[in-house]
DNA sequence: GGCTACATACCAACCAGTAGGTATGGCGTC
DNA sequence: GACGCCATACCTACTGGTTGGTATGTAGCC
């Protein structure tokens, strides 16, 4: 991920970045022009072009955004508060299952729509794509890990195995909700994945969830 | 799905129709140019138009194209010829794990790459890759509800929502495989399906898989 | 007065689709 | 069994709209 120390962006290139991640969530990279953003972002191409060298900048610096965005989500969310590893394990699932609301270019991943489109043509942006969410399912390992040694669980799959199959659900949801036109079906998907990681860890996929605990004001 | 009689393609459509499976599962649907098609299949933009009177009747027609493709691929199968309905849906995820070899292009999805791009913009390529998604997981429900009988599994799920969860996992594993660039990890993310569906109906995850039965000549 | 941040106007390449041509082969007719 | 006729199948050449990117202008600010 290497989240280095990014001075703040400027409001207007934040402002097109912000603009691309709709316009892209919603038509994918290609179909995306750069005309699209300007006027999500009610600016011109001249504005544009002064921010970006080209659309393949873009679609790198938005990967790039999207990465420190949900970053600063999911480090903020209630989840990292329980005792048992576990819970912060499946509370993060519960937490993704929260989100899956609205339209879906609000709700779907930008990276995960991108790869698709780039892997084999655009090595730049698939490089981005792929830290993007290498670094995001890094961020559940050492739960992962505290709660294999918890609960003692030791099977034939590797940490870093489970936190990317996660990734698997959520990305493979997402594209069922675009079959499907809304994110019924992506949800129970996610309740598959929760029961998963239940009964992987030897608890009983039906008790009740514990109440997620308050959420922090800052999390350092 | 709706598999009606077709009467067999004219062969040059069908070198066409083939070379859009390798073009847009390489490039993606915006990018993947009429004249990659055609260079692909070895002909020309007037032979091209001839056949298909756009770029998005290709497509359609490239989704059932790979409805019928897949369709005859899977209902040849061998995992059909277990006598214990479990074994059936395990056989299937196992089956899926043995595609995911060779370039990425050779085993991903046709459909799932597509709805990505048109979901908001094209509602009949929508439908038509809705369509092939669910037909395909509908495919898979008979013996899940087998298997919840033989078993007496009847948690808080349903049998369609299984079958679809299958689905997101390959989806999502195809798309962690473009990232990563190789298959490898998508076989690990089918390997926890595997499991998954294993403890579901309370069977020993670990426990030796029963030896494929003979592959029927003729599946009727 | 020069630098940043935007806009307007323009260009050249690209690309889906069209126009119109030619080769081929089936088929009825004598 | 040769001939005229036409539909099919494929080609080359072109067009017109689109689009990433550039050149240039200008308003405000330090």
């Amino acid at each position: 991920m290497t989240t280095r120390a990014a001075e703040p962006p400027h409001p207007t290139r934040l402002r097109l970045l912000e603009a691309a991640l709709t316009v892209i969530r919603t038509k994918g990279y290609a179909a995306a022009r750069v005309e699209d953003v300007c006027a999500e972002a009610g600016l011109t191409k001249g504005s544009f072009f002064h921010h970006f060298r080209s659309k393949e900048e873009l679609a790198i610096a938005a990967a790039a955004h999207w990465s420190e965005m949900t970053g600063r989500l999911f480090a903020g969310a209630p989840y990292h508060g329980h005792e048992d590893p576990l819970d912060r394990v499946l509370g993060y699932v519960d937490f993704r299952r929260s989100l899956l609301e609205g339209a879906l270019p609000e709700f779907t991943c930008l990276v995960g729509t991108m790869v698709q489109e780039v892997y084999a043509t655009d090595p730049a942006i698939d490089r981005a794509c792929a830290d993007s969410i290498e670094g995001h399912a890094a961020t559940l390992e050492a739960d992962i890990d505290a709660a294999r040694a918890a609960y003692g669980v030791h099977g034939a799959w590797t940490t870093r195995g489970l936190a990317l199959h996660t990734q698997a659900v959520l990305q493979g949801a997402f594209i069922l909700a675009k079959a499907e036109g809304g994110p019924a079906i992506a949800a129970e998907s996610v309740d598959h994945l929760h029961r998963y990681i239940s009964l992987l860890f030897g608890r009983d996929p039906a008790r009740a969830r514990p109440p997620s605990p308050a959420t922090e004001k800052e999390s350092r």
